[in-house]
DNA sequence: CTACAATCTAGAGTTCACTCTAGATCAAGT
DNA sequence: ACTTGATCTAGAGTGAACTCTAGATTGTAG
């Protein structure tokens, strides 16, 4: 488990790219990443953990200045855990209303699919489910 | 259903703002806005279901290139259906794709969430977790 | 008629998150 | 030792999608 890595192969395993790594270090978001003599990256198998869940918050939509947030309060140790507990619950649940959003969209396109085979009919239809989306937001509920 | 609307109605009815309404007039993924004698856009209801749909597809991630292509097919007329419905079902399955890796991003929250409570012990399942993720990208089967 | 808020255009500026460049150094195989 | 490919830094450049500005014009409530 003392396994090493150099900057290509954990952005080979991570999906990043390598400047995009060291971006991330720079912008201070990244543990201390550990250097051989010469100044070349170390990385270890917790880094890439790390650089796992980054990825995780950002594909999400988090942007780089609360990731910063996040790295800093895991820097001042154990007794932030509360806090950094609490701004994970927070974007879980962001993803999930997410989610809802995305089904909604499907829902959207889904109808305006349908609108092209039987067209003159569910005109009426759309227009309708489109009025109730202006509305409040949603799809009416007999849908 | 004749009604008229000014682009700051057209705004609050949208969520864009009027910038941005103007700025994707610019780019042709609007239709043809009216406008009365001195110049200020009349939208009609037709116009802001088409900006909905926009809505859709853009927070699912299509670009403005990919909308103007739908945009100007739609301008072709009726005999780009089959195109455009084509565009609709793939937007469709990306969104899919999305809502499942919004669930998998869930379920590795969770596990870190997991982690601050109890945290000697389930450190050595999170490791175990995390290896079957760097190897296969997703989370280990008895989960 | 008079304010004052909303709209208009053209074009410049901003933000975010990379992404790339140049020029130097280093690591590993033969 | 030599070569080739990977890595290093600092800093410039990019692309997408807005977002804002200035200066003029228009719509409307009192």
């Amino acid at each position: 488990m003392n396994e090493e890595f150099t900057i290509g192969q954990v952005a080979e395993k991570t999906g990043l790219s390598i400047h995009t790594i060291r971006y991330y270090e720079k912008e201070g978001i990244l543990p201390i990443i550990k250097r051989n003599k010469s100044g070349t990256r170390i990385f270890e198998y917790e880094d890439i953990q790390w650089i796992n869940l980054l990825n995780c918050l950002r594909n999400t939509g988090m942007p780089i200045a609360q990731l910063k947030e996040y790295a800093d309060l895991t820097l001042e140790g154990d007794q932030t855990g509360e806090k950094r507990l609490e701004i994970l619950k927070k974007q879980k649940e962001k993803i999930e209303e997410q989610v809802n959003t995305l089904k909604s969209h499907i829902d959207l396109l889904n109808l305006q699919m349908e609108w092209y085979p039987r067209l003159k009919k569910v005109n009426i239809q759309f227009d309708h489910v489109m009025k109730t989306w202006l509305k409040d937001g949603k799809l009416p509920p007999e849908l």
